[in-house]
DNA sequence: GGCGTTATGTACGATTCAGTTAATAATGTG
DNA sequence: CACATTATTAACTGAATCGTACATAACGCC
């Protein structure tokens, strides 16, 4: 009864047998939403191994201990992020529809990720403490710079950019006014009221702040005529 | 042995035998330093309990449970941000000068109280559940919104600012640029170096974040002879 | 100067929770 | 198919930590 029945029916729940990949996977998306939710301190390792289809043995096995945890977690974050970020190809746009589309984009990402975001404000509440013991997490996103360089070079060749723009500065900029937009709209909306929060709200907000880096950028004499 | 001695000297050590009020600030400016620091769930009653001058029971006391206590110190950090808000003395300025220093002032306060910022942030990962239980909280903000608004009027009225501007949305703006900067300094400066927030970078911000909001409002014919 | 109320300290209980132990099943390999 | 390696479970442990019970001191009031 222990055993003979029991490893035929186990054959069949779970369906392969033996999966070691995807039970990481699965111990990772559960923990991912579980620390996103209820940060370091606050998240339960019983808890995700609870909603995991293991044990949470299984956790120790694979990740050590729950700050090893929480690190891939958080490296598998920026992993996700960096993935859709390459395929913007500004380069066939003209500068500043290449601009607004950088804002646009960076805009809706962090609205549809917010767990990424979560795991961030998480990370910065730590002072970045488990990202520096990362290896994976520092390297590409230098390239998000370059292709704003990019951009701005064009657009300053073509003269309709100002001098003097610091690429990294503009990436602050557009990064500050998407990543707020979800970190803080608990708090804002609670407020302020969430008129900027509604469908509608936030399609206005996502434009006005391409509007804002567009004005930001551009140069000052907009030809007042034309 | 017990007494005799004991209540003499216990005068002279608490110097005010009996402060209720000063334990209370006392329980609270620890408990901010704790939670600001670590977080709710971080957050270790004992060991605020051992930084006050007195003992864990009071800590119970007068503020119920560990909630209670995070939540009156949530309160009190609002509530100090309030306080030099109203100073600022706007009408007595033109628009533009008005905004640029509503612009700085927002930027420099934020930079100032990183515990207030690190508080909202811990706020905003619990969803703002606290703060939606507090009656003292959602009181003077909307000031700020109005002052704002009397701000663009004015600005509008001189021919100065477009039209069309929702001074929600301008707060929302400038929130965002001046608390990014404090919330998001520890992953931002890993990813990208240290350049924005060394003091020349800040000042540099501080400027560029008033000016960006600037070409935001202002009218889009600059008078290029002028 | 007794006495009720407010304020404070000490020591302890109870629980939650990260991490471990010990046993066992599946899998592949010579 | 023996056997080493990998994968997995259930039950347990010990520490951390929130909260409390109990004792008692100071204060205000009559």
């Amino acid at each position: 009864m222990k055993q003979g029945a029991a490893t035929t029916e186990n054959k069949q729940a779970r369906q392969a047998k033996r999966d070691p990949e995807g039970v990481r996977r699965d111990i990772l998306a559960v923990a991912m939403e579980e620390f996103s939710q209820n940060g370091l301190s606050g998240a339960r390792i019983d808890e995700i191994a609870a909603r995991t289809r293991t044990s949470k043995r299984m956790i120790y096995y694979y990740f050590g201990d729950k700050e090893g945890l929480y690190q891939r977690v958080l490296e598998e974050a920026y992993a996700k992020v960096r993935d859709g970020e390459s395929e913007l190809e500004l380069e066939g746009l003209d500068p500043v529809a290449a601009l607004v589309k950088l804002c646009r984009y960076t805009f809706d990402h962090h609205r549809c990720n917010p767990s990424f975001i979560r795991m961030v404000m998480i990370e910065n509440i730590h002072h970045g403490r488990h990202m520096q013991l990362s290896e994976n997490i520092r390297g590409l996103n230098r390239l998000a710079i370059e292709a704003l360089e990019a951009v701005l070079k064009r657009g300053q060749e073509a003269g309709l950019f100002r001098e003097g723009l610091d690429p990294l500065e503009l990436h602050w900029q557009i990064s500050a006014l998407s990543f707020f937009n979800v970190s803080n709209a608990a708090t804002f909306s609670f407020l302020f009221g969430d008129a900027l929060f509604t469908p509608d709200g936030q399609e206005t907000l996502s434009g006005h702040v391409a509007d804002m880096v567009l004005r930001y950028v551009r140069v000052e004499h907009g030809r007042p005529g034309a």
